[in-house]
DNA sequence: GATAAATGCGACAGTCGCGTCGCAGAATAG
DNA sequence: CTATTCTGCGACGCGACTGTCGCATTTATC
């Protein structure tokens, strides 16, 4: 019985496929329609309902499945310096491209969903913020608040860049160059 | 005869009214209905209606009054140096907020919207830029397309911010310095 | 080759936003 | 006060998106 984890084969192919489909199409416009999204997946619209039930559970599945994918970095860089745990998580948000776009494109898509604990990932980050500080990376007069959204703002301007303009490599390099400019002290 | 200029009296109250709703409420969610922004402005769906025919209507509209206030300022500041044009155009726009949040949130928003010169802009801003880095206030390592970009994410940031966070002032004062130690040599 | 799983197709009703009316009441100008 | 302008209300048809079916077809599993 493969019936909760990640569902073998085919099953698990085209789940990826619609949630890759959704990623790409709702990071560029997140009124756009199932069919769309079916479309770019290469997919029918009954199958991706079947998949999917509902324009929620879509979303959702997306959500869940774009924060798994960041929780998978943290513990490699546990007890390196706060900033270049920043720094990795920079360059790693920029590789994920169109899921970053997705998480980051709106503060409050996703207010009030279970899966988005706006405390928790806040929390995190305002610790490490604070650690970056205490490490000296970080200058005292710049707010934790304006930090940590300046931080997001490089990243999304990252993703974004580098699906257009610049290598991504490039892109991640002068968003890090960026933001530790910018916060130093 | 009052017929093309602004419109005097209630008549310009009302659309201001309806472009400020369409700013406040499109800044957040640019899928938002029509109704909600006639609630927010506090005038009926038929009245908004008189006043834009259409959905479109109003976002060129809205557009194009935006785009108005930015224009107010090239005239004042033509000949100062580059960096402090650009720092002058962030102050300005945090000020502006929802405007600024409307006009920049998505770059292809108004792809082929015959108001939107997106080659106009964005050449001043290179422009703007290059004597930046001619007068030496931008490294030659940052590519121009980053500063451009960089410059509208930290205004766009700095006006969410003060939405919010922020005082107006101090998230202006924020992002003119994140801006500048960013792309500073 | 037979069985089961996965998919595509087309149709359906339901909902929502849109744009347009006409009419009646309120606000304003003269 | 009267005429004009501005506004709100409710209705309508239209189109798009959504979620759900049943049935036929392809694909894979044994």
């Amino acid at each position: 019985m493969t019936t909760d984890q990640t569902e073998r084969g085919a099953r698990a192919r085209t789940r990826q496929a619609v949630l890759d489909a959704a990623a790409a199409v709702w990071a560029r416009d997140f009124s756009a329609s199932l069919s769309a999204i079916a479309e770019r997946a290469e997919v029918s619209r009954s199958t991706l309902h079947r998949y999917f039930t509902d324009r929620q559970a879509l979303i959702d599945a997306l959500l869940v499945d774009s924060l798994a994918r960041l929780d998978t970095l943290d513990d490699d860089v546990a007890d390196a310096p706060a900033m270049d745990v920043l720094e990795y998580y920079l360059r790693a948000g920029v590789d994920m491209g169109d899921r970053v776009i997705f998480l980051f494109a709106d503060p409050k898509r996703f207010e009030g969903n279970p899966n988005w604990s706006d405390d928790d990932g806040d929390e995190d980050m305002r610790a490490l913020v604070d650690r970056a500080r205490v490490e000296g990376a970080i200058a005292d007069r710049i707010p934790t608040s304006w930090a940590i959204t300046l931080f997001y703002a490089v990243l999304y301007t990252a993703a974004e860049v580098s699906n257009q303009d610049l290598p991504r490599h490039v892109a991640a390099d002068l968003a890090v160059q960026s933001f530790r400019r910018s916060v130093a002290p």
